[in-house]
DNA sequence: CCAGGTCATTGACCCAGATCAATTGGAATT
DNA sequence: AATTCCAATTGATCTGGGTCAATGACCTGG
């Protein structure tokens, strides 16, 4: 996991230095969000933010990886966002959270509080530049992922899913397109929420996929892409960009 | 349908009045819009933009509906937003559309050259930050679309859908919230479309509904709600919000 | 007033994926 | 090495919604 090509980024201490929220800032404004900084971290399980929630902070992802939950009362949940590292988190102008967010596994965050961030934002405008692009990302990622969940067979959600997280994880390193290894950062349960199945199926297509070739495993986790072309074949797929919420 | 609450807004042609654009928009600004606005009407079924076309404008729908969908190779097609009048169409700063945008019946836009317009939201932080507000906005209703495509049975899914057309209609009049009357503007097909379901299954959950006393039509398209909590609760909706797109 | 077209309804049947339930396989604990 | 725990797999069965097909209900134009 190299570091990003973003840089000039004043925020030293963060790994991924903030390729979401400060590619174009200057210094100056990086020290003034300096000042206002602070780092947590969560473990696997634990809630970072809950739906409703005052919510003080804004921030990025430094490692590990959390996901956005709904939920409804009778206890359905669908995932609607898969935050890695270097994603945002936290919605600048609204004060409640709408959604959880919880952590899969050891979390870092570099969090900034909302309040100082956002008169910042309302100065630079750079930076609210910058957050509508992330924004609009995220909502051509949400629709992409419309047409995962309405359209699409078992087969295929889990193929797009495993071809999303590949190519993201892919483009931190850079070696060629055709064989790519990853850890999957999700329980099984967890991919059923996110692509509206349940564990089970997930499970049988997982293995079907397996037999069929498409991927391999080593462990529960560990997944292997001999061939991306054809996992996103696969999937169904005629994208070319691969976002990721 | 009266004209919105906001006002102050120069576009004077436009019987919306540009709630979305232009809500904080003062005057000068808005002078230097008008230069380079024009409208456009669009017959029932004919495309605005194709995806990946290049995107020489952006503006908002003065009246008639819209619908935003995506397509498979094979013809799948999900729809991933519904614009309704006073909706923002365009991404600043994009210059391929990434979906479908098709008139459902005769639409009147009201439109801006892409350049001037990107140029003004430069130069005007007010402007910015009100279409990240709206593309927050828009995040939201993807991400509440998400759970309802994944997550819910067919009949949940079009007392969903009816329920958020309701209240969207409803909140132009504003009459008492129990009874509400208003036009479908989608077909049995684009509505399934838009809930991942076929044309055949809604037909039969929306009659399904209306045995049950849920709802009342009046020919195919006029729907009459006698109870909206009664709706609400079929939707298995908690949220109060009721965002579209 | 009828012909043809579009949109919607309804029925009969089927299948992908849900549900229920048993088992396996590690990793951690004792 | 035995015990617990939890994630994951696999099997058997059921069902919601898809598929295929026929019919109805309006339109619009001749």
């Amino acid at each position: 996991m190299a570091a990003p090509v973003l840089s000039h980024v004043k925020c030293a201490d963060c790994p991924i230095r903030h390729r979401a929220v400060c590619a174009r800032c200057n210094a100056d404004e990086l020290d003034e969000l300096d000042t206002v900084k602070y780092y947590r971290s969560y473990e696997a399980g634990q809630p970072i933010v809950w739906s409703g929630d005052q919510m003080d902070f804004v921030g990025s992802v430094v490692s590990g990886v959390a996901t956005l939950t709904q939920t409804m009362e009778d206890g359905r949940t669908q995932m609607v966002g898969l935050l890695l590292p270097s994603d945002f988190v936290g919605r600048p102008g609204r004060d409640a959270a709408a959604y959880n967010v919880v952590a899969t596994n050891t979390v870092m965050m570099c969090c900034f509080r909302r309040k100082p961030f956002e008169d910042l934002m309302a100065r630079t405008p750079h930076i609210a530049h910058r957050l509508l692009e992330m924004t609009l990302d995220e909502l051509d990622a949400a629709r992409e992922w419309m047409l995962v969940l309405g359209r699409k067979t078992a087969r295929e959600k889990i193929a797009s899913l495993l071809s999303i997280i590949a190519r993201r994880d892919a483009s931190l390193e850079n070696g060629p397109l055709d064989r790519v290894e990853f850890e999957l950062p999700l329980t099984r349960e967890a991919m059923a929420d996110y692509l509206g199945l349940t564990l089970e199926t997930v499970s049988r297509q997982v293995s079907a996929l397996k037999k069929d070739g498409v991927i391999e495993l080593e462990g529960k986790r560990h997944i292997i892409v001999p061939d991306m072309s054809r996992l996103m074949d696969e999937a169904g797929d005629d994208s070319d960009g691969g976002y990721l919420v």
